[in-house]
DNA sequence: GTACAGGCAGTAT
DNA sequence: ATACTGCCTGTA
């Protein structure tokens, strides 16, 4: 177990582009996890979070997941069985339900940069303070105060047309109408046909909602590069040829495909593939 | 200037 | 049902 915590790398989780706000400061990474900030060094700093909080780790990192058999499960690929060993330091995070929802909406067609640019604009005005080895950072806004502010407040942090949907999100959050701990019993096709309603959150997002924070390890998001992979790797997918844009149908078929190609954690296989993918392919981070 | 970036909802077929 | 289009914002 604690092998897996010492070979996990946060520099290639954040470029698998499943957690933006995790930012290095000299040999530690500090990242924000909801209400907390948690601390990450090798070896001896280990993994502290702030407040302390029992097994933090265990959760956050997945330690808790049985990875040889998940490793041996999607090894089943030839691909992924490479990439695995070309990518040991990848793990795939459990995120809190809340920042990942809102975080994949600012995500809508746009880059990281500018999601980290947005989402640490929200943490710095709705967040509170925190401060760590004298390094001030903000905790992950709660619903109930996003809630709150305007739909310009909401702009003000470079959100622009996404505030709207962040807004619906809250509400959403607020009301009760989303209820993280229902999706998290529910199947996969229940939770996804859920979170389908809410305004702003298309198949995509709620694939990465459903793979990152709802314990769904099948859900395969797929966005323009993995849809350049299947198009690239597992063609047999497709039922016809098509270009880099994906309508409904077309993602309905592919994340089917996968699921059933993948197995049951789907959700792992596509983290190798999305960060491969990535790999020299003009990153601009 | 303009193309593009990790999609989505709205509208037209 | 399926395809097309506009959209905030920042960077190359």
């Amino acid at each position: 177990m604690q092998s897996l915590l010492q070979s996990f790398n946060p520099a290639l989780s954040i470029n698998s582009g499943q957690v933006f706000l995790w930012e290095k400061h000299g040999d530690l990474w500090y990242g924000i996890h909801g209400d907390r900030i948690v601390r990450f060094g090798k070896d001896d700093a280990g993994f502290q979070s702030f407040p302390e909080l029992k097994s933090c780790e265990q959760k956050m990192f997945r330690l808790d997941d049985d990875i040889k058999a998940i490793v041996a499960d999607i090894s089943r690929d030839a691909l992924v069985r490479r990439l695995v060993k070309a990518y040991p330091g990848l793990r795939l995070m459990r995120q809190e339900p809340e920042q990942c929802i809102f975080s994949f909406v600012c995500a809508s067609n746009t880059n990281i940069p500018m999601i980290r640019r947005m989402l640490s604009a929200m943490a710095r005005r709705f967040g509170r303070p925190v401060k760590v080895n004298g390094i001030e950072f903000f905790t992950f806004p709660s619903a109930r105060s996003i809630n709150k502010a305007t739909i310009d407040e909401l702009c003000a942090c470079g959100l622009g047309y996404r505030a709207k949907a962040v807004k619906a999100v809250a509400e959403g959050v607020i009301s009760g109408r989303l209820d993280f701990g229902a999706l998290k019993n529910a199947s996969y096709e229940e939770a996804k046909k859920e979170l389908l309603q809410i305004y702003g959150v298309g198949n995509k997002i709620a694939d990465c909602v459903l793979l990152f924070s709802l314990e769904k390890l099948e859900a395969f998001p797929i966005d323009i590069w993995i849809a350049r992979a299947l198009a690239g790797h597992y063609r047999w997918l497709h039922e016809k040829q098509f270009g880099d844009k994906l309508t409904a149908h077309q993602y309905d078929l592919l994340s089917e495909g996968a699921r059933k190609h993948f197995g049951r954690y789907a959700g792992y296989a596509q983290q190798y593939l999305y960060y491969h993918m990535r790999q020299g392919a003009g990153k601009k981070w």
